[in-house]
DNA sequence: CATCAATGTTGACACCGACAACATGCGATG
DNA sequence: CATCGCATGTTGTCGGTGTCAACATTGATG
């Protein structure tokens, strides 16, 4: 350590200006990143909270002023990502005007967040909780992506294009699709497929066309 | 596998007969026995080697002389899991003759099984493998859960009562569906629905049933 | 400028995965 | 039946991890 008295940003910056200060500025979110990219680049097991501060560039004990536990990095992580699943989702529905081209953007929204962004993913869906994850915080006037599924699901209906009756059934079919192929794309369980994300993308848009099929009323159109 | 000669025969008492023996007789299935127990009971956080070979009355590098190291010993737990399952698959299609009955059985069976035994399920899917997991021993003469169901889906294509044309994006339609809604439920996400095996034995049929209105053909039958 | 609460550091403890060296006893061989 | 090799289980150890307590530093408040 060698000047002591002085700020000491300038002395052993490894790298951009916020380096070495004393106080980290937003430790916080530098820990949700840093965890996330330890997850995508060495994998879930190599996800440890002292690597993580290594990452930050603070000692082993300092993510407890932030976190009560590595569990609750990993929530915040989650709740990260249900924040962005939900806006991603959001706006690729946005352009489109039909009920079902809504329902096939969700849908696509849903797998492309997966493929996107693994780690989030994973964490968000995984079995790493032991204790029951608390619900994401969801900033005013923004729905989560259960609840927007199903309004959109429920807008499809009242506009004739899906089954009548109760839209929980309909909409557990739609959202165990994309959660399936969601984690069979995470879980690399797709072998011979491609696992671009173009390739997920087209894969996503015609399963959620063949799903729809399915959905439809009766009458044919 | 009978006459595999007289190995621990005579002492082979499961009970409190066989503490104490120097070789345990069988403490590679023991091990996994006990993995999968200590995931039932404490969650996947808790599954440590030394607390497996704790309950299988060993001390704590005894499971080397069985696994090379952790992973190999959860790489055993999804072998036994992928068979067990096939098995209920096949279990579950035998009484059935029509081919659709066929695959709704089979699509019954994956999420049953998931439910019933969540530790395989989890362990076979989840992100728990730095290396790729090898597959299964098959046993001769016995298909995998994914060979059984594209042969399935193949057969109700040939006989008119599925849509025509490349069985494998039906196939995965079908594999997303149950694959996802297996997943939820395992993982919890279904939290106001009820959890009991019987709720979800009446979710799966429902919605095995909803997915296939989808992969109809065109033509109303 | 003095003080304080928030934030980061140091040190410690129990536990874990993994390995090496050693001990035991099953079962093949004579 | 006696011997002995080797698979199997044990003991001891090492570096690493999660978590906590005590201490140090700092930015903000008066």
């Amino acid at each position: 350590m060698a000047t002591r008295g002085k700020r000491k940003q300038a002395a052993e910056a490894p790298a951009e200006k916020d380096r070495g200060r004393y106080h980290h500025g937003d430790l916080r979110q530098a820990l949700v990143d840093a965890a996330v990219a330890l997850i995508a680049e060495e994998g879930f097991g190599a996800l440890t909270l002292r690597e993580v501060a290594r990452r930050a560039g603070v000692t082993h004990a300092a993510p407890y002023r932030h976190f009560a536990d590595k569990e609750a990095l990993l929530e915040a992580v989650a709740h990260e990502g249900f924040r962005a699943m939900a806006r991603e989702m959001r706006e690729r529905m946005a352009p489109m005007t039909g009920p079902l081209e809504r329902l096939y953007a969700a849908g696509e929204a849903y797998v492309l967040f997966a493929v996107l962004h693994p780690p989030h993913f994973r964490v968000m869906f995984g079995p790493h909780f032991t204790r029951p994850m608390s619900s994401p915080p969801e900033p005013e006037g923004e729905q989560g992506a259960f609840t927007l599924l199903v309004s959109t699901i429920e807008a499809a209906q009242a506009a004739g294009l899906l089954r009548e009756g109760e839209s929980r059934p309909l909409t557990l079919t739609a959202w165990s699709l994309v959660h399936g192929l969601a984690s069979l794309f995470v879980d690399r369980q797709l072998g011979e497929s491609p696992q671009g994300v173009e390739a997920a993308e087209a894969l996503a848009r015609v399963q959620t066309r063949l799903l729809v099929e399915g959905l439809r009323p009766p009458a044919r159109g």
